[in-house]
DNA sequence: TGTGAAACCTCCTGCAG
DNA sequence: CTGCAGGAGGTTTCACA
């Protein structure tokens, strides 16, 4: 799909904040609420947006602590690949998995809600895990950034 | 502030979607439509709602590919660390910033448009940094799973 | 907590430029 | 593509029970 400055400009906007309405977005780009609505509707269906979500803070649910995780699997062979990828799916206190190249084969971001939570977590999904060669968890002591705000540069588009 | 069952079922929705009416939401949790905005307002007020965004396809908006970033400082020192934090924030190119314990100090997020981006990117903001001792690039081969969803644990809750 | 009413916003459609 | 206008339905905030 092809996007030009208006909806780069859109998009810079509801990717931090998704609670203007219309009539503000519009007067904010330069357009009709109408054009608007529009648009948004033709990025959401493009798939370009690919969620509209609430961000929970994680201390307010009982879940204070973060570990980033670096796994190495005993093989990289595209069955044990996919079925490692499946199994962070399915996994809720996964908040964010890598599949990457370099040291490690995957990097993960856990959440916990306490440590000793944490190594029961690591008992169920690493050492039952056949597949894993091995795992380095790095505590977070702080997320200084979260949250998937892209960079866009207006001027790549027309 | 004090969250019941109702507040973590709307919360554990909300998270993932949200784009659902008051009245789906309603019918969904056992609540009226207004009890439903009434505790969506209260959840947002108390900060435990702290952002409400649309995620953006990287790739539609030219920046195809992310790194993951292992930093180590020169020293771990307060000041430093805070000033390293600050550039963190201020860089749009970085998605995604952890401060951790154990081999590095920091992970970083990086997207990209491109490896030459990416290279240019390393020399203005690790090479001319002089507080940054080393740093190690992984290139994510798939996002498996981003996104923020905290898992919810009902019973926590009254 | 729920109900009901009023004001606003959204979303879709048709029409025109 | 844009803006304008109309209508159905959802949101948001009241007061009140």
């Amino acid at each position: 799909m092809q996007l030009d400055r208006l909806d780069a400009r859109l998009l810079s906007i509801v990717q931090t904040h998704n609670r203007h309405s219309s009539e503000e977005l519009g007067t904010m780009v330069g357009l009709s609420a109408t054009a608007v609505q529009r648009r948004l509707k033709r990025l959401r269906d493009a798939g370009v947006i690919e969620a509209e979500v609430a961000v929970v803070k994680p201390k307010s649910v009982g879940r204070p602590i973060a570990m980033l995780v670096l796994v190495t699997l005993e093989r990289e062979r595209a069955d044990i690949v996919d079925r490692f990828k499946q199994s962070i799916r399915q996994t809720p206190e996964v908040m964010n998995g890598y599949y990457v190249t370099g040291d490690a084969d995957f990097v993960l971001i856990v959440t916990a809600e306490s440590m000793e939570d944490y190594e029961v977590f690591t008992r169920k999904f690493f050492y039952e895990n056949p597949d894993i060669k091995g795992f380095k968890t790095m505590v977070v002591m702080d997320r200084v950034k979260t949250g998937f705000s892209v960079p866009i540069d207006f001027d790549h588009f027309s």
